[in-house]
DNA sequence: TATTTTACTAAACATTGTTTAGTAAAAATT
DNA sequence: AATTTTTACTAAACAATGTTTAGTAAAATA
């Protein structure tokens, strides 16, 4: 039968208009000025008809968060391809985790800091992070790497991973929640890179 | 004039009254479900009472920040003040610290994540983060006293605090957004004393 | 052609933060 | 002591939000 078919198609078509809507508008405007209503507007649909594709604005947010660790994957995995070096592919890769979440704060905000998109995971009952597990695989694969290779002298991949997200995290998310006034605003970009560079170091024996 | 003073006082206990009601809610209840309208039920005045006091609800926010920052001081300070090694000291600091995160994730989410309180900063044109820099100040004297005592290869006090602050609060913020799925929920406070052990060890020698 | 289903919307609802206009009590002034 | 001014407060309104309900015109099916 062609028009059930043609209708799911519509279905998934409209879904991604509004993704798209609401992608556009958060990174033009940021979380607290996206509204449910300016989305319609902009897509030019009254705000119940979002309703009829997303359970609630959680869901909508999940899904833009999803579009939005695409890229990130996309790049992290871009930049460390050709790098035949685990340490020298963990190294860059760091370094490009600092400056995607600089140049795209409010993207990084959705996907490691918003309750909303896992908020939706609560409400949907499941409680497995499909994005955030495929991008830590890449990280735990990288240190399993450079653990094989003997640059470390720890030898729990997980460990050694939690600390190294953990500190890249910690840096960016602080920036992007304005914590670091300790420190001129101009000089954060380098001090990341510094204390990058600082955690590497100190891994290898 | 003894009227005026008193008036004073009463303005400051008014004042402190609300800050109570804020704090006590926000405990309760978390930031989202804390309104304007709830506080000033609870403390059996009118919402529009609590604008004389506050300018908007980011400043009444900032205010209970305050107070969450004296907490975390007292606390963080009671803990090393009879530790004479410094690097024993930064140890248990670092043990406290994401203790007092994980048993108050309101408050840290308060301090360290939520907009709210810097975005009162910024409309009072004021871009001094007071409470910020006298705690980062504690902990950038001690890692200056490890330093001092030749406990680390490293000697730039400010490369080795931001890297230090940065991990801890990089995994406190994460559990406390739900970013640790990849780890079984129970798991999650080990991972972060291991993670602390292994920053602690990486930075010696 | 008649009936059912689909895709959509206008309007309403309940909650927010915040402002405005007014009032009774307290303080200052005469 | 009487009058005026100031203070401390509130009821009610406003504008914006997410979300639901009741209804409708078009499309699909019978």
């Amino acid at each position: 039968m062609g028009i059930t078919e043609r209708k799911e198609r519509e279905k998934l078509e409209m879904r991604q208009l509004i993704i798209k809507g609401a992608m556009d508008m958060f990174l033009e405007e940021g979380f607290d000025k996206t509204t449910i209503r300016k989305i319609a507007q902009r897509i030019e649909y009254s705000p119940a008809t979002i309703y009829l594709y997303f359970k609630n604005k959680d869901e909508l947010f999940y899904a833009v968060h999803e579009e939005a660790f695409q890229i990130f994957r996309d790049y992290l995995y871009h930049v460390g391809k050709d790098i035949a070096d685990p340490m020298d592919r963990l190294h860059m890769m760091g370094k490009a985790y600092i400056n995607f979440a600089y140049e795209n704060q409010e993207l990084y905000d959705l996907m490691f800091i918003l309750r909303a998109p896992m908020q939706s995971l609560v409400e949907c009952g499941t409680d497995e992070w499909d994005e955030g597990h495929k991008a830590y695989d890449l990280l735990k694969r990288t240190v399993q790497e450079c653990i094989n290779n003997g640059y470390f002298p720890y030898k729990d991949v997980d460990h050694i991973s939690f600390m190294i997200f953990s500190s890249m995290h910690g840096m960016t998310s602080l920036a992007i929640r304005e914590r670091w006034k300790m420190y001129p605003e101009e000089a954060i970009p380098s001090m990341m890179e510094e204390s990058m560079h600082l955690v590497m170091d100190m891994l290898r024996k």
